[in-house]
DNA sequence: CACTATTTGTCCGTATGTATG
DNA sequence: TCATACATACGGACAAATAGT
């Protein structure tokens, strides 16, 4: 029987853009997330780190000092390096209501700030999504969406101008979007939506209060009305430390429900 | 009506430790994904991007360089920089089934390389989303997944020992996990699965062929059996590039099907 | 209560990479 | 291309806090 033991040795690039003390920052956080580095527990010293990693120890002081920046381990002289992070099991909050019922929910318990309201010439990904003329306007908004004070997601949505046109700018601050599209007389179908990770900009990074170069869950979505018109197209940049997509699959009858948990 | 024209001005952010260029290039690079640097177009100049965001022209030239060695733009003397690229428009790929099926079609698309195969005291995250003993053991595998010889995931499982010592190595490389499983007598019910991003390490970058830093989709998942015994953890890294979660949501029935979608 | 090994905090000198003008 | 400034990374040295003997 072939079982290989291989040790698992992970390794820093030298021959790249980012800085050592950033990849080695990453690739811890990355074990604390993970559990691998569970909570409460000492990880390896300074110096066990710079053999591992091969690195000098100010590079394994800087990244280590990052994460205590941010809150993830706690260093004590003569003590060592813990980790203060419990990572979010499985939370198995009952099953819930599909996406379109959720965001009621979610707009709830959160604050939106509006950074750009406009209409505009349709920029040529929204011209594609909704189907429109190539010089049509569209309603480009940008919100921000907050809990507790602290951002976790940026949205960009482009709206047809006329369904656009039903409401004004100040009501776009109380009511959810999709609840203003329906408003207005048209009964929302269906959605197609696709999930990808990007990279945080220099807007998306000020904005959600992360460093450019953080990883952000983006999603895309194109809203159909019940005679498949798109109506709204969306797209969402979330902090992944912030919020999550969580997915219950059943073998009988297809996805069940899917929706965002906030991560304590 | 209060219809703010805001100039949407990118900046880049000095004081962080990625270096200019790099943040320039994954900005620009943004924009050629989204569609706001369309295919063949050019795009501004040099001199343009320099006074656009406060650099200098070497820092733009680098950016503007690595974009074109990755095929993104192509740079003619005199004429300016194109963008070589279009980008995915939503495919109407028509309905397909649930995760679980469809998870066997991909395997017969693609191959798949293991890179470690190996029975270990369970690690803390595996204990709690198999609900085992502390000191239990598990099969432990990571694999890799080609597609025309080009890796676009990363997946680590683990198996409880039992169901594990049910297949052997050799197995593993022509079946998908789930079909060894359920051969070993298991009925697999549903699944519990998040989404989120994170940046590349030394391990996944290197084996995803992505820089370390570059941003990648993490799943994870609980496989549950009819009696909902977690029969399976696993955690799946791939590249945005290469692979995108698509959802399907109908306000009438939830979640009507997701399936990943390769990017040409 | 010292004594000691361990571990992190602080500092220095130097070499290289990044970015500007 | 050059001169300049700053960040990154290295090796080393010493100080201060901690835990165990």
């Amino acid at each position: 029987m072939a079982e290989k033991t291989v040790t698992f040795k992970d390794t820093i690039d030298d021959s790249l853009p980012t800085p050592l003390y950033h990849q080695l920052y990453v690739l811890i956080r990355e074990k604390i997330f993970s559990g691998v580095y569970a909570n409460a527990v000492l990880i390896p010293t300074e110096k066990e780190l710079e053999k591992m990693f091969d690195v000098s120890r100010i590079t394994v002081k800087r990244a280590l000092d990052e994460l205590a920046k941010e809150g993830l381990v706690s260093r004590q002289r003569g003590r060592g390096t813990t980790v203060t992070f419990t990572n979010p099991v499985s939370h198995s909050s009952g099953n819930m209501a599909g996406l379109i019922e959720d965001m009621q929910n979610i707009a709830k318990e959160t604050t939106v700030t509006i950074l750009e309201f406009d209409y505009i010439k349709a920029p040529p990904q929204a011209v594609d999504a909704l189907k429109l003329e190539p010089a049509a306007i569209v309603q480009k908004a940008i919100r921000v969406r907050h809990k507790d004070d602290t951002p976790f997601s940026y949205v960009i949505t482009y709206l047809p101008e006329e369904i656009g046109r039903s409401f004004k700018y100040e009501e776009l601050e109380a009511q959810p979007i999709l609840a203003l599209i329906e408003r207005s007389g048209i009964a929302i179908s269906r959605a197609r939506q696709t999930i990808t990770a990007t990279l945080a900009d220099s807007v998306t990074g000020s904005t959600l209060r992360v460093n450019i170069g953080s990883p952000l869950i983006k999603v895309t979505r194109i809203v159909y009305d019940t005679t498949d018109k798109p109506v709204e197209y969306i797209t969402i940049y979330y902090r992944p430390d912030l919020y999550q997509l969580n997915l219950d699959l059943s073998r009988m009858k297809g996805l069940q429900s899917n929706f965002w948990t906030a991560i304590p």
